[in-house]
DNA sequence: TACTGCCGTTAAAAAAAGTTAACCTATTTA
DNA sequence: TAAATAGGTTAACTTTTTTTAACGGCAGTA
């Protein structure tokens, strides 16, 4: 299975099922249809899913006794129940049974996607959030973003300043690549003007300083475009 | 202020907001009520809360922007909206500024209190539990909120004012992150002024001498946003 | 080759942060 | 009750960081 998010949708309107289906693999998502609660409990058993979508009023099985079932062996997986029934009482019953977001048909399927990704949100992220990398290699030098420190083989240290700091962790993010200044200008000074690019200009002259200290490296600019890193 | 559940509902209809305020105490959460987004955003800021029941249309300020202030502060709060827009637009430009639910009106004190719950099952369990942490892991040394006390492995002691103290804690729940300026001077000194952030510094220099008694551990200033304590 | 807009550098100004000490205020102690 | 103490704020001054300004050079184009 590839690194999506992998989706369970049960619903027994084969119209509707498959109508959600598409749109969700529109959007990037896994999405398996099964078409009523026996299949979509065989199905979640032999697979591995980040979230279920259970339709409520399905034959042979209803959509909260199959949420108890998968609950039972997944106390964790986020659960949404699609339903027509818009009774209190039934919303309650959806919740009760462990539910983590309850839509009443009619409903978008753009909401549907917004709803999912409020949840995913607090489920998965946790895990994947910090993918920001903080520390770089820069042939001979060393750079540690959260200290804002550049570090020599030999005793060479360099303090930097946040913004310097910022600017360089962007280059080596785009290491032998370009940065395109309007880029630079929007994440560090949040605003692309023309001051805000005097200044940039200002940082690049210091960090070209520092690193000197590899000859090996260099900062070039790339005329209207922006500059590239040069490790080589 | 106690160990339950502290919930900001900001809703400018007094008498739906009162209603839904004692519905929540009664249901025994601790629920704060304001009546317009500015006043939401102060208490807020002063306050310490795990979920935040925003109405969307208000006067001076609407839940959106509210929102994403709140969102500004402390990416990670559950927000629900309450509204009486039920529009698909409205509610993707909700979902967008990060809601984890939105709900339209009218809708019945006991859903709101289910989509509740079912929110805060996700996010107690996880982060919130270092919330209201009192003890706190800081490299060699230890931190003890309650008690004002800084220790070492060896024989170091350090003894903590309330302010002092107070600051750590808002550091060390932010290990590695940025402590906004005016996230600690509207906590701890309840109001972001000229004089209150030099009184702020003048307790920074004493934490860093301090926490000099583990040379891993150092707070940088992030110019212009405010500081990072790190712990590596 | 001359024009024009982008870059590069240095210096100065401005803004933010850091430090130290004086100064309140409330509480404890003599 | 006065003195001592502790916690906290204000003030004055220093240093660091960032922005602005000025000017000269270079690249791309007419």
């Amino acid at each position: 299975m590839s690194n999506k998010t992998n989706i369970l949708l049960v619903e027994d309107d084969p119209n509707l099922g498959s109508l959600l289906q598409e749109y969700m693999i529109a959007k990037g998502y896994n999405c398996q249809l099964e078409t009523d609660g026996d299949k979509g409990l065989k199905a979640f058993l032999q697979g591995s899913f980040d979230l279920c979508a259970l339709d409520v009023m399905m034959p042979i099985k209803d959509g909260f006794t199959l949420a108890k079932e998968i609950r039972n062996t997944d106390k964790n997986i986020p659960i949404i129940f699609l339903t027509a029934k818009s009774l209190k009482e039934d919303k309650i019953e959806g919740f009760q049974s462990g539910a983590d977001d309850y839509l009443t048909k009619p409903f978008s399927m753009e909401e549907l996607l917004m709803r999912i990704k409020a949840i995913l949100r607090r489920t998965q992220g946790s895990e994947s959030v910090q993918k920001d990398k903080k520390h770089f290699e820069l042939g001979e030098l060393n750079f540690d973003y959260d200290r804002r420190m550049l570090r020599g083989s030999e005793d060479y240290e360099q303090k930097l300043t946040s913004k310097e700091a910022d600017l360089l962790k962007l280059l080596c993010e785009n290491t032998n690549d370009v940065l395109e200044r309007s880029v630079a200008l929007n994440k560090i000074w949040k605003d692309d003007s023309y001051f805000n690019a005097r200044s940039m200009d200002v940082y690049i002259t210091k960090l070209r300083k520092y690193l000197k200290a590899d000859p090996k490296l260099e900062i070039v600019n790339m005329h209207g475009r922006g500059f590239k890193l040069l490790t080589n």
